[in-house]
Order: structure tokens, then C-alpha cells, then sequence
DNA sequence: GCAAACTTGTTTGCAATGCAAACTAAAAAA
DNA sequence: TTTTTTAGTTTGCATTGCAAACAAGTTTGC
């Protein structure tokens, strides 16, 4: 069985490991963090919640809207899967 | 800077710590140990020759057709950069 | 000896996906 | 009240992974 693909993606794995080290991280904290555009980073959070890796809460800052995000168990252990696979490559006894 | 999509792809990673670790592999090698289509695997493999990631010598067995490849020097140096480049997000001092 | 099946790959076509530009909706500033 | 800013979402395109179809020979069966 091969690599988890939601979490294989560079960007979404940074952002699960951001959120693996964090209680919750917001909208404009990732973004500056990865360095990515809005859009793209919309687009990578929304598959990571559809996998239901990551859970989502909108809440308002004052009057204007915040969206935070927090790694679910379900990511969590999927993120450590995904690290140990990776391992076993490494290790290339992934052949032999 | 972010992961090398040449090696990042898991086929092309396997491809590539097989290589790494063995003087070369012919095309029904790789085939077998990775379990892909042939098709796949010889796209897989020309995208790594065109980023001089791997060596490719097609000689002949008996009277059929063989190809083998070999790491090249460049494509160990990038191997080792990928690794290194993940351990970084994985320490995800990446980000402090 | 010739057609059918097997080897050893390569090429083609399509569906999925990453990415940024364009858009939306509301709030703050001028 | 118009303009700008904030906070994201949606759209459109170019790239790419993947397997099916193809190609170029070799061996087998009759």
C-alpha cells in the first residue's frame, strides 16, 4: 500500500504538521507561515477537511470573520502512518 | 524552498532508493519489486533521466532487448537533499 | 514456414490535481 | 458614500499520474 496522497502533498503536510505541534492555528497564521496564496491554501485546508483530518471553526474576531483549524484523532494517526511508511522506503527494506 | 516533485512522487521515490542502493537494475527488476504497470514505469524512469536523476544503458540478453539503470551522481546529491528537506518539515522546526 | 502468443518497453488519451487569478461579501477608512 | 482592506472561495488552466493501446521484435505451435 503506498502513500497517503491528502498527506503526501507538500503543502498539506506542513500544514498537518504545523497543526500536530499547535492546539489550533488560523486562517492568516498558516498562510503567512507557508507562504502560500489564499486561494491555494483554501483549496489544500478544504481536502484536508473533507478527509476529516483536519476539523474547522468559524467563529468572529471583533466583527470580522476567523476560521480555525484544528487536527482531528483521525489525522493524527493518519499523519503517523504516514511518517512510519515513509520510514520503511527509507529504509529501503520497502524491496528487499 | 519546497520538496523536489521529481523525487517527491512515491514511485520515483522507490525508484530511487532501489537505484541508491544497488550498482544497477534492469527494467523487469523495478517492475517486479514495485508492482507497477510497464507503462507507468517507463514514464516514471524517463522523467528521472531527463533530470539526469538516473543513467540508462539498453544492450541486449542473449537476443532480446535489456535496459538497466543506474543512479547518477547528481541524483544521489538530490536524493540526499530530499531526505534532508523532509526531516526538516518532520522536526517542523521548519516553521519556528 | 507462418500465424499466434510472448517479451520488452513506448506512446497516447484521459481524469485528477496543484496553482494563482478572479471573484464575493462584509467591514473599515477616507 | 465611495474606496480600500480583510477574509476567504470559486474558476480556469497547465501539469501529471496512470493504464490502455501500440510497436518492434522473438519464440512457440501446427
Amino acid at each position: 500500500m503506498g502513500l497517503d496522497r491528502i498527506i503526501h502533498e507538500p503543502a498539506r503536510l506542513r500544514i498537518m504538521m504545523i497543526l500536530s505541534g499547535i492546539e489550533s492555528a488560523d486562517f492568516n497564521f498558516l498562510l503567512s507561515t507557508l507562504g502560500l496564496t489564499r486561494g491555494n491554501l483554501s483549496r489544500h485546508i478544504e481536502k484536508l477537511e473533507s478527509a476529516s483530518y483536519v476539523k474547522v471553526s468559524k467563529t468572529f474576531k471583533g466583527k470580522l470573520p476567523s476560521t480555525s483549524y484544528k487536527i482531528t484523532s483521525k489525522g493524527a494517526k493518519a499523519l503517523e502512518k504516514y511518517w512510519n511508511k515513509l520510514d520503511s522506503i527509507r529504509q529501503a527494506g520497502d524491496f528487499k
